[in-house]
DNA sequence: TTGCATTATGACACCGGTGTCAGGATTAGA
DNA sequence: TCTAATCCTGACACCGGTGTCATAATGCAA
């Protein structure tokens, strides 16, 4: 069985590989019966073209890469199997690249990525899309990219965000409904957007309900578990006691719901905990966590699919759109006893 | 700032190509100045050689192909950083694809994964590491590959396996030790050889120990945190209650968990709760789950490398290895009461 | 110094596509 | 019917590497 190329339909139909190529990429200026030979010797042959062959001609790859940096193992899934849902309708493969955000040589390292791999375009995840000397060089390099990200944008990128502030917002006001006044917050990891938003949704709830905003009830996580365990820790020894947590994600309120589970309280009848990002953990521990829903497949579907337009087609408009997040209310809150 | 390719650094350094492409793959026959020539230039021109036309004429991509389909999320993601960590030290690329088992179209599917993309190579993770079809699909169409799996196998592939058995007995045997005689057991996903092995572990670790089999304890699961619940719920009416479960991985051992919290009963005084795999969920739930550990991580990036290392040179002889698991205690195992 | 084996080097085709451009065929308009 | 515009088609170069093979340069023994 020897290898199919574009020359053997070329010789079996009778015609040069350059109308070949022509039915192949759906180029005008051919006449529909060549067309329909073409294709009909595609099928006898059971041709596909060399997508390597290709690229060499056209300088593409036909990869997307995608870069995180994120301590959340379900994020990077959920990011992954939105970005490949794009790639998939587009005929893209995705390649993916952890790295790290602060490595003194996280410049080198994409550079290394782009220059083994000739990517077509690159998808920035958080906290990458907040990362603007990332950007900044991508721009240079004039390697596409998109962004999936929690600030909001003022130049003419492609990219997704989350509303956050207004999520964060939305729960913690759900807490103060619940008649708690005394709401504790863990920060995520200072280098993400979502950080800021976060905690600014958190302090505008507070004042819209006039209550006084207390920095002794703020610890610094960085969106890991063990980040969590440790503000947990600050937070249960307050005296007194805040009657409710909000911690900037959920693999946080899961720690922080463990060791107060540890400690004898009863959630949500002594303490209600609140999450960020419906993780599956949310779901999987009792009493599940209430917290915000978030489109991370959403989002990176879209930011890969402009992404991919953006490389066929060049455009000059940016492409900005906002998702809503929305509110999942389960087990770990309750009205204050 | 035009581009650098074999050809300026011939130029530059008044060579021909092929002498470049002598230098690059350290090939013999360049004298000593020669090469110290062209390497100078390579670093004047700060020279890297393009992957896709490398590709095109070696006939190959540099490209790692993924498959999976795996209803644990934590699972695929240490899947993958063994396999990125040996693509890495080798200048390859990972593709990740995930698929269905079951699926009608599989074999399209990877047919179709194998024509866009031209893949060096292929891994096949849990439960694919197993499907003795697939491997043959593949071995039809001389794609190399390698697996990760957990049943023996008996073949010439490259295979990365684990003793799931052996943990499962151990673990088994561990509750045996705190005085479990009734001892529940969850199964795993059936197309899984790993949810044969566990199972069998179980039972030989019952046996040696003069412990009867019985098989109104033993439930069916899909390693999914909802079967887990179902089986759960079973196993909880169950009158008497069994004293331990060991469920075959951590999901459906934190869905046991959670289960039997809502139901008031205490873990571990009132039953004991076992798992497999030391998922993330293990020690983010209280009580601790006890568990196996498993290498995963490790098990892939050997799987990769030696998969790579076939690629750049077919050798006859097999790879196959069996990795060891470990047990790791947590709070939600006790001596019985 | 000559003769022969060995090493070093380059010319050239090739991998499988796409871009450019020239020229032939067809159609429309006069 | 003739001319001009438009549509089709193919020849050929090119993308940036690698493989083959011929030949030039060198090394070594006689």
């Amino acid at each position: 069985m020897k290898k199919v190329t574009i020359n053997s339909v070329a010789s079996h139909a009778g015609v040069s590989k350059k109308t070949v190529s022509r039915v192949l990429n759906n180029e005008p200026n051919v006449s529909a019966a060549t067309r329909e030979k073409v294709l009909k010797v595609f099928k006898e042959l059971d041709y596909t073209p060399n997508p390597i062959a290709r690229g060499l001609a056209q300088n593409r790859s036909f990869i997307i890469g995608c870069l995180y940096d994120n301590p959340s193992k379900s994020y990077i899934t959920r990011v992954q199997t939105g970005a490949l849902a794009a790639c998939k309708e587009n005929n893209y493969n995705l390649l993916i690249h952890p790295c790290e955000l602060r490595g003194d040589d996280l410049i080198n390292d994409i550079e290394q990525l782009l220059q083994t791999s000739r990517l077509d375009g690159v998808v920035l995840t958080p906290p990458f899309g907040d990362f603007e000397k990332l950007a900044n060089f991508l721009k240079a390099k004039k390697i596409p990219y998109a962004r999936v990200a929690s600030a909001l944008l003022e130049d003419d990128s492609i990219s997704v965000r989350s509303n956050d502030e207004q999520g964060a917002y939305e729960i913690t006001e759900h807490l103060i409904s619940l008649g708690h006044k005394s709401i504790a917050f863990i920060k995520g990891h200072p280098d993400h957007s979502a950080t800021e938003q976060r905690f600014k949704g958190y302090r505008r709830a507070l004042a819209s309900h006039g209550i006084e905003f207390d920095e002794r009830l703020v610890e610094e996580g960085n969106f890991s578990y063990h980040s969590g365990v440790d503000s947990a820790r600050s937070i249960l020894d307050l005296s007194p006691r805040p009657t409710a947590v909000f911690a900037s994600n959920d693999y946080m309120a899961a720690a922080v719901l463990k060791l107060a589970t540890q400690r004898q309280l009863k959630v949500p009848d002594d303490i209600s905990i609140a999450g960020f990002d419906n993780a599956p953990i949310a779901r999987h521990i009792w009493p599940g966590l209430t917290t915000i829903a978030q489109p991370v497949e959403e989002m990176t579907k879209q930011a890969v699919t402009q992404l991919i337009s953006h490389i066929s087609q060049p455009q000059e408009q940016p492409y900005q759109v906002t998702l809503e997040s929305r509110l999942i209310t389960r087990e770990s809150t309750a009205v204050i006893k």
